[in-house]
DNA sequence: GTAATAGTGTCTATCAGACACTATGGT
DNA sequence: ACCATAGTGTCTGATAGACACTATTAC
């Protein structure tokens, strides 16, 4: 369009390019609520929002990361030590706005982790803490626009929750039907009914038994497995078609 | 982590930057066919792919866009003189094999437009051309990975359609309920039962009835228009729910 | 009248939700 | 025996799909 500088166009080393980041939410479930992993920013004067809670992420390294998802589970490692969990892309953010240092583009990437017993588990990283998520949030100011980044993040959950396999990844490889349900009474915040979940979830085809069960003070329970563990299933219909 | 150059972790003028673009997947409906907007490559010695078709979009311009949704407006404009269509986001890819030119990260966007009834129509950019999507693909190869990019876009549109009144933004501002279905019909490559249809579309209240009819060889045709056209509407549950 | 599309009514199979019931372990 | 949780059976209401039917215009 304009004339003046023709070559801006056509040679991409004059071409300005936006400071551009990885973000990644790492979900899990603990004492029977969602969490997220959050870090803190570092204390250096030359940082923005020094000291703040932020979610874990930051700029793509063009030496190490061959692509955007290999910079989120980089990212992931370096927090969590987990290998390879379930990792997705929620979208991009950006804008001249959200970072002061200028122009930026974020990757956001949200990443479940199976629940673990002991809460303080899984947090190699010192500067890392699980948050509780409660309604739609975080109960600490985020640095830069994270709160609206994670706040995308839980809505894609909870609606993907509705209709898919999601909630298995919370748990470990094997788990009982109950321990299943759980995970989606956890994320949905609602009660499903019992019978209802159990028929959908064989009509699926989504886990199979194995050889096990796991005792307790009661009756012992069937535990199960995902039949495909690589492959997320979705369902023919949502859970609870919400009356209008 | 390597303490070689301890700047370039916080001084973000050091620190390497990716090609960052937008590309905007265009759908409109075309003689009972989904189209999609392509552009050509340009044809000078220093630009990649050249003289190929291509998804409309470029880079960012930091000066001019003030966020990427901005970039993506920009560009649609640019190519159809649209002001304000239905507009989503995709998702981004990135990595080091995508250009040529080096690491390059897109934001891939998606527009509904619109369908008019005669094909040239709509189309200023006289480097923009429709091509119609047969099974999940266009007929030409395509610049970049603006194949995948463009798969994933179909995808998303395809799964929507199932649950949202979606296609609703590819007619003009007054249609028939058979305008309607038929847009449905035409996006999700199947035919829908009628009655079902409309009692779905009423149910969510999805259209109001205008003061107008259509007429023509046969019995006329209600109007109607969108209840709430700056909002997106979900049904309850998909319209065909697949056995599996 | 006929052709053609608009629009409605009825039946049925399916499935989620509710809820009660049975089963099986520990104590 | 009792408790707690696992797991099943049955009924009902909502709804999608099939399909036949009626309605209204131009010719």
């Amino acid at each position: 369009m304009e004339m003046t500088q023709p070559l801006a166009s056509f040679d991409p080393h004059v071409i300005e390019r936006p400071l551009t980041t990885v973000d990644v939410v790492i979900f899990t479930v603990l004492e029977q609520r969602l969490h997220v992993l959050l870090v803190l920013r570092p204390d250096t004067p030359e940082e923005p929002f020094k000291g703040m809670r932020a979610l874990p992420g930051g700029f793509v390294d063009m030496q190490k990361d061959d692509d955007l998802e290999g910079c989120a589970r980089r990212k992931l490692q370096q927090k969590t030590g987990v290998r390879s969990p379930y990792l997705e892309q929620v979208g991009s953010w950006g804008g001249i706005k959200r970072d002061p240092r200028g122009w930026s583009a974020t990757h956001v990437y949200f990443a479940l982790l199976p629940a673990t017993e002991s809460p303080e588990d899984g947090t190699p990283s010192s500067d890392a803490k699980w948050f509780p998520i409660e309604n739609q949030r975080v109960s600490v100011k985020l640095a830069f626009d994270h709160a609206k980044l994670l706040e995308a993040a839980i809505q894609r959950l909870r609606n993907k929750v509705e209709y898919t396999s999601l909630p298995a990844y919370l748990l470990p490889e094997e788990f009982t039907l109950s321990d299943l349900q759980h995970m989606y009474e956890v994320v949905l915040e609602r009660s499903i009914e019992k019978s209802a979940f159990r028929t959908r979830v064989f009509a699926a085809n989504l886990v199979e038994p194995i050889d096990k069960v796991r005792a307790g003070p009661n009756r012992p329970a069937q535990l199960y497995r995902l039949s495909q563990p690589k492959e997320i299933v979705y369902f023919p219909r949502t859970f609870s078609p919400r009356k209008i």
